[in-house]
DNA sequence: GGGCAGGTGTAAT
DNA sequence: ATTACACCTGCC
C-alpha cells in the first residue's frame, strides 16, 4: 500500500539522516525494516512515495504515517522545503538533501539513544541501541526486539550495560532511565511545554547538554524549532552562511533561531545532511 | 600501537 | 566569564 502523502518523501534520506538508530536496509536497498512502537514495519522505497509492505492491511497505516512525519499537523516536509527554498543558500543545498523528514519517535527512546549519542558516531550508536534491545527488550518476530522500557533500563546490571559499549556513558543511561521510570522525568509534559521550558527541564538530566537536548526536543518531542548543532551543522553554518569563519556556539543557534524560526530543525537536518555529503572536515596543516 | 573523532562535566583561569 | 582537559570505544 502506498502511503498518503509521501510523495516527495526521499526514504533513504529520512532513514540515514542521524536521527532513527533501529532501521536496516534490506540487501537490495530500497526496503527498511524497523519497529515502530510494537509492531515490526517494512517500508519501500517508490517513486511516488514510500510503500508500506507489512503489515499489510488493517489499520497500522495512520500511526506509520504519523511516525514518518507527514501528517499536516506535524508540518510536512515538502511545505518545510518550499519555505526554505526562498532562502538563496538553500538553492545549493536541497538538491543534495530533498525529502527528509524529520520522524515523530518515541520520546524515551529517542532520549536514551541521543544520551548514548554524545562524543560518539553513528555506527557505535547503532550498535549499542541495537545490544541494548536485544540484551533488554522484549522480542517480537523475526528477531527483532522492542527497545527496552525504562524500568528494565533503571534496574539493568551496570556489567549489562558496559556489554553494550556505553562506556562512561552507562551511568548516564541508568540515571535517566530512573528518572523516567521514578517518574520524575515526565517526558509527555515536556512534549506538551513550550519549547523553551523542556529545554531547561532536560539539561538537568546528567548526560544531556545543549546538543543532545535539542535533538531530544527535535525527534522526540516535536518541538520543531529546536536547532542541534554538532559539529557538521557548525561547519556547514559556518561554511554556507560565514564565509567560513568560526562562529561561537551561541552565534549559531540566535542566527538559525532568527533565520529559520519554527523550520529550524528542518533546516538542521538539510545542512546537516549536506555537511555530510559534501563537506570535509577542514584539511590538516601540511606535515 | 598511537592518533583521532565525537559532546559533556568539571576544574582551571 | 571563557577555556582545557578527561571520559570510552572503534577505526585508521
Amino acid at each position: 500500500m502506498l502511503l498518503p502523502d509521501t510523495a516527495g518523501v526521499d526514504l533513504v534520506r529520512t532513514l540515514d539522516s542521524g536521527q532513527a538508530f533501529r532501521w536496516r536496509w534490506e540487501p537490495a536497498g530500497d526496503v527498511a525494516a524497523g519497529v515502530i512502537g510494537r509492531r515490526v514495519v517494512r517500508l519501500a522505497v517508490d517513486t511516488r512515495g514510500i510503500r508500506l509492505l507489512s503489515p499489510a492491511g488493517g489499520g497500522a497505516g495512520e500511526p506509520i504515517r504519523r511516525y514518518l512525519g507527514v501528517v499536516p499537523r506535524g508540518g510536512h516536509p515538502r511545505r518545510a522545503e518550499a519555505a526554505l527554498a526562498n532562502d538563496p543558500v538553500f538553492s545549493r543545498v536541497l538538491p543534495h538533501t530533498a525529502g527528509i523528514s524529520i520522524l515523530a519517535q518515541d520520546p524515551w527512546e529517542i532520549l536514551i539513544s541521543f544520551i548514548v549519542s554524545q562524543n560518539n558516531n553513528i555506527p557505535k550508536i547503532t550498535r549499542s541501541i541495537e545490544r541494548l534491545a536485544r540484551a533488554l527488550g522484549e522480542p517480537l518476530a523475526g528477531g527483532v526486539f522492542v527497545f527496552p522500557r525504562p524500568e528494565r533500563l533503571a534496574a539493568a546490571r551496570m556489567h549489562t550495560l558496559r556489554t553494550c559499549s556505553l562506556g562512561y556513558r552507562a551511568p548516564y543511561v541508568r540515571a535517566a532511565a530512573r528518572l523516567v521510570a521514578g517518574g520524575r522525568l515526565d517526558l509527555a509534559a515536556l512534549a506538551r511545554m513550550e519549547c523553551h521550558a523542556a529545554r531547561e527541564a532536560l539539561l538537568h538530566v546528567p548526560g544531556i547538554g545543549e546538543k543532545v537536548a535539542d535533538c531530544v526536543l527535535l525527534f522526540g518531542l516535536g518541538h520543531h524549532t529546536a536547532f542541534p548543532v554538532d559539529v557538521c551543522v557548525r561547519r556547514a553554518v559556518e561554511h554556507l552562511y560565514f564565509r567560513g569563519r568560526p562562529r561561537r556556539l551561541r552565534d549559531i543557534q540566535a542566527f538559525a533561531r532568527e533565520r529559520f524560526g519554527p523550520l529550524a530543525g528542518y533546516a538542521q537536518q538539510h545542512l546537516f545532511a549536506y555537511a555530510r555529503a559534501r563537506l570535509r572536515p577542514p584539511a590538516l596543516p601540511p606535515a
